[in-house]
DNA sequence: CTCTTGATCTTCT
DNA sequence: GAAGATCAAGAGC
């Protein structure tokens, strides 16, 4: 640590970068996997604390109902962005696993916001940081990513992923908002986090 | 604390 | 024309 190293300038020290590879395999082995990587967009960002897996044989899933002008992403190789419109207000980020032709993908729902807070509450209006990544709406808010990054490489400029350095403690339980094949225990989480988007049930 | 509601717009039927 | 992988604010307790 260089000694002119600031007073709040205390983003922890970041795992090795993952590479598009990381998600040739199932997005059930891809997403809890993800539990304590950290997520960079343009320097800004935080570790992921929570998400969920989709699967184009879930009635969840965009990809469900076959290739669409919106979803085609999905359809594409592994280790790529998939961005939509959510409510006609939010924007919310996937990560597309398995192989071209799966259309499965990993929705990122909260971050640990650790890199560029001032960004975040700047781009939020917001002062606490509990409140700046808890929702899928809210991080990409905060990290300024939009429909504009739809399709872009997980590995390249300006998204950045590094591995965890730590053991995590990964809860699941089922997903948040769909009224579809409601009861699949596919989100997870970091046990105990408070940057959730809401609690895992005890 | 929980519950309800409005905002706002793209996508697909 | 309806539904939707959400959020924030307001009411009520």
């Amino acid at each position: 640590m260089p000694a002119s190293t600031k007073k709040g300038d205390h983003a922890p020290a970041l795992g090795k970068p993952l590479k598009r590879g990381f998600f040739a395999r199932s997005v059930h082995e891809v997403a809890p996997d993800l539990i304590g990587a950290t997520l960079l967009f343009d320097g800004v960002g935080g570790l992921i604390v929570e998400v969920e897996a989709y699967h184009h044989t879930d009635p969840a899933a965009h990809s469900y109902n076959g290739p669409t002008a919106r979803n085609r992403v999905m359809f594409g190789p592994p280790g790529y962005v998939y961005v939509y419109r959510s409510y006609g207000i939010h924007w919310c980020v996937n990560f597309v696993c398995e192989q071209e032709g799966s259309a499965s993908a990993v929705l990122i729902r909260a971050l640990e916001p650790t890199h560029g807070l001032a960004a975040m509450r700047r781009r939020r209006g917001l002062a606490g940081e509990r409140a700046l990544c808890s929702g899928p709406g809210k991080l990409t808010e905060a990290l300024g990513i939009t429909r504009e990054h739809n399709g872009l490489a997980l590995d390249l400029p300006p998204f950045a992923l590094h591995a965890r350095k730590t053991t995590v403690d990964v809860a699941s339980g089922v997903r948040i908002g769909i009224t579809k094949a409601a009861d699949l225990p596919w989100r997870y989480g970091l046990k105990g986090s408070k940057f959730l988007s809401k609690p895992f049930p005890a």
